[in-house]
DNA sequence: AATACCCGTGCC
DNA sequence: GGCACGGGTATT
């Protein structure tokens, strides 16, 4: 057994800012992007001392030394340039809004990968001169997705990579990491293939394959790979998204006098992670969660008017959007529960109510009592469960919550499509009702000027999620 | 002197 | 073996 080591003369480390919350990065940023999103434009100070006492409210973070909180802070925006400032004053990064309004942690690791890159804003200036002088210029998603796509043509579809081959025949190896035009992938491609004939292997001990390690599990939470055991292939589901990542030859301009400034490379920066957000390059597709191949796929495309294996009673929203995906399903839900209890002369009432309406409710349902709701759905999509127990109601929500009293619901559904290739995705459902009177009776927090709902003492009933057999 | 990514080290 | 605390250390 010959352990593989990247030859000297190519070999080049390179590193990125190790987040400390690496088990829940998915709660961490949606809570932080939540933060910020809310709070807009503040001066810098503030911010600064709010993010941190926000910090430490965070569950487990209560007995954190104060300089590790402050690692937070500075890390959680070096990395994922959820916020900026300027010299006075701190801002929301695009990023960090879309991800509040639109609660898709699946399509925001597909943006911030899309972008992440050295040289960038993410890592001190003394380091991007040092890869400025090697000459790299690197996106390492695309080009372990490029990688991966080369295997597949060489082994006739059967195309993975592993975290040590990703490290030293990708990540710190300079033919890899200065190939601008994807012009190696080739070659590379051949001796991965050669090393596995080989049987070499690779150096796993600890931090070494650390960093390309974690391009791999973010590209995992982005739904663009699937890890068969250590093993990660091209999500079969995702090509288009996939094509955009590999056709992506935009790279982060540097110049000179960002050398000596570093806010301002830290604002250019985030601006430039930002921009694919204003064109909304991405969009999370929820249906393809449920495929394992494109032949699955098309097959479940094909029946619109359905979602999952079951016949849920379709609402005729499009089921490919998170929000429109949300209220299909708890359309089915509601239909199905009048169903099993056999008051299927009141499924016609059931109704989605179309958003411009603005009536602050998503859906108007009845119980088998002939008892009204009008239920407020509020979906995210993840790939672990999430704590994060805060979301947002407008105005028009909190209105129509004040007057519909106990008939008002919110029904907060995850999507959750899990990490490993064989996870299937699961639906979990809380259901909240009457939210103003839980607010009078100490049991959950509104901030009424914002919306902000936090759920304390009381965190909702689960609710089994019911489908249409 | 203070700040903020960097990263050694110990813990699970 | 993987992960995160909090000290390390280069930069502001």
């Amino acid at each position: 057994m010959k352990i593989y080591k990247t030859p000297a003369k190519y070999y080049f480390r390179l590193h990125h800012v190790r987040p400390r919350f690496k088990n829940n990065v998915e709660n961490v940023i949606i809570y932080v992007a939540s933060i910020v999103a809310k709070i807009g434009k503040m001066e810098s100070e503030n911010f600064r001392e709010l993010m941190l006492t926000k910090l430490k409210e965070f569950p487990g973070n209560v007995n954190l030394e104060g300089k590790t909180l402050q690692n937070w802070r500075t890390e959680i925006a070096a990395l994922f340039g959820l916020y900026f400032e300027d010299s006075k004053f701190t801002f929301p990064s695009l990023i960090a809004i879309d991800l509040y309004e639109n609660q898709d942690l699946t399509k925001f690791f597909k943006y911030f990968l899309y972008s992440f890159q050295y040289p960038g804003g993410h890592i001190k200036i003394n380091e991007v001169k040092k890869i400025m002088e090697n000459k790299i210029c690197f996106n390492p998603a695309r080009y372990f997705l490029s990688t991966i796509y080369e295997l597949e043509k060489l082994e006739r579809g059967n195309g993975y990579l592993t975290k040590g081959e990703a490290c030293h025949v990708i990540f710190n190896d300079v033919r890899a990491t200065t190939d601008k035009d994807l012009k190696n992938v080739k070659k590379i491609a051949s001796l991965i293939l050669s090393n596995r004939k080989n049987k070499c292997t690779y150096d796993l001990a600890g931090d070494t394959i650390r960093y390309a390690g974690d391009i791999l599990d973010y590209l995992v939470l982005s739904n663009l790979l699937k890890d068969f055991g250590g093993k990660f292939f091209l999500n079969k589901t995702e090509r288009k998204s996939i094509l955009k990542f590999l056709k992506n030859d935009t790279y982060f301009n540097l110049k000179e006098e960002l050398f000596s400034n570093s806010r301002k490379l830290e604002e250019e920066w985030v601006k430039f992670v930002s921009e694919p957000i204003s064109r909304k390059i991405f969009a999370t597709d929820v249906l393809a969660f449920f495929a394992q191949d494109e032949k699955e796929y098309s097959e479940i495309l094909k029946r619109t008017n359905y979602v999952i294996e079951s016949d849920i009673p379709s609402s005729g929203a499009r089921t490919k959007d998170i929000g429109d995906f949300g209220e299909n399903v708890i359309y089915g839900h509601e239909c199905t529960y009048l169903k099993i209890n056999r008051r299927e002369d009141l499924i016609s009432i059931v109704k989605c109510i179309p958003n411009h309406f603005a009536v602050g409710y998503d859906i108007q349902s009845i119980d088998i009592n002939e008892f009204k709701k009008y239920i407020e759905v509020k979906t995210t999509v993840s790939s672990k469960k999430l704590t994060f127990n805060k979301f947002h109601l407008t105005k028009n929500e909190l209105g129509s919550a004040q007057t519909l009293k106990e008939n008002y619901f919110i029904y907060r559904l995850q999507v959750i499509k899990g990490d490993k290739a064989e996870d299937k995705v699961k639906l979990n459902l809380r259901v909240i009702n009457n939210p103003i009177e839980l607010y009078k009776r100490d049991l959950i927090d509104i901030d009424l000027s914002s919306g902000e709902v936090t759920l304390r003492k009381y965190q909702g009933e689960d609710v089994e999620v019911l489908t249409w057999k």
